[in-house]
DNA sequence: GTCGATAATGACTATATAGTCACTAATGGT
DNA sequence: ACCATTAGTGACTATATAGTCATTATCGAC
């Protein structure tokens, strides 16, 4: 197949790559956004284990082979969607609002968790699963190890401006995981039996000592 | 078979009754006791969705066929051994030491849970997947709610004293959401990646910040 | 020791699912 | 318009697993 790649013009000046895809990559990204999209559903539907590949086919209403000239397995298929996850909530991160002290720093980011997961609850409980599968004796867990390490440090970059100088790396990531932890956590316990208010009003508060306690904490 | 049942001797006085086993009762209740521990291993290694029934009976040392004349299907010893797990905590819970303020019982429910997970990963590893089935479109589900919900009702009532009049159940229970998130959150980000010493060293100071934290959000 | 009852067994069957591949459809190049 | 190439398809096969059941082992009653 033919792929643009740079080109000169006439003048010898390096035209812009800009990559100009015709109608048959379109419709190959098109049918792996379908599969991508049709999988997240049913992950966070009925769990990643508990789906097969003709429940993600069915749902992203393709055929089963398409589904395997696409991706190879369903491990594949489940740490290509937690990347793209964590991907989104590292940007999400990194839009930083000018944070002045420790306390805007760790409001800003449990905020943007809170923001994300409300309007991602597919991408929660995936990445709830995903986080589950590399603490089980899982093959898919090499491939999803680097994203979680990535948000990691997306975090820490956000904190360690705020930190002791000696404070060291060990104790950042732990800090790092009481945070994600936290979140996550509530999440997990919120999201069965709230409504989107109720989540609301009920972790605004103990946002706010949670976070004026881990402020605390950190700076001491 | 024959049942041991109340009986009363000459003297028309009721003997305790204290059940006597015989050999056959035995076998049967280690048998059980076998293939639920065996269950229990294997969903933390592997998880309860990727464990076989092959799997349960080969770790116990069983054939298949016994598995079927104890439970009916996974999901009943699943959630019998959800129901197990939360009792265990439950009973730990209710040995409270005399609490005199908020702070000290916040600070003991937090210590139990911590040692309560530290010492039966397996359990927590397995209530963490008990939460996430909740959450997901799952037939296991009915039969792990009550437990659940028995190990809300245990926190509420030993916090309870100690709040203000007003604030009603769904406050009390979002708080005990609150609790549990932040434990259960916490152990599932620290339990991978660290030692158990580092865990200790780790959450202590992040627990007695939070502890105070939510204090003063609590009789705010 | 014999016998009736029930617990344990694992080979077997029925079913569900992963993964394949010969075929069709769509597209781009000429 | 035609052909070559690659995307998409779904019937098919091979395999893994749930659940069964005829048989064997164990035990208690007598």
């Amino acid at each position: 197949m033919v792929m643009n790649v740079s080109q000169e013009n006439r003048d010898g000046i390096v035209k812009t790559p800009k990559k100009v895809f015709n109608r048959t990559e379109k419709r190959v990204a098109k049918t792996k956004r379908k599969l991508l999209s049709a999988a997240l559903e049913v992950f966070s539907e009925y769990g990643v284990d508990a789906t097969t590949i003709d429940d993600i086919t069915q749902r992203a209403d393709l055929g089963k082979g398409t589904f395997y000239r696409h991706f190879s397995d369903k491990a594949e298929i489940m740490s290509c969607l937690v990347e793209q996850a964590i991907e989104k909530l590292i940007d999400k991160l990194q839009k930083v609002e000018s944070a002045t002290t420790i306390e805007e720093a760790l409001e800003y980011i449990i905020n943007v968790h809170y923001r994300f997961f409300l309007e991602h609850q597919e991408e929660f409980i995936l990445l709830f699963q995903g986080r589950l599968f590399l603490k089980l004796d899982r093959q898919i867990t090499e491939q999803m190890e680097e994203p979680f390490n990535l948000y990691f440090e997306a975090i820490e970059s956000l904190l360690s401006p705020y930190m002791s100088e000696k404070m060291d790396l060990l104790r950042i990531r732990r800090f790092a995981c009481a945070v994600a932890g936290f979140v996550f956590g509530f999440f997990s316990f919120a999201m069965i039996g709230m409504e989107p208010e109720e989540i609301e009003t009920s972790i605004k508060p103990l946002r706010q000592s949670f976070v004026k306690s881990l402020s605390v904490f950190l700076v001491q």
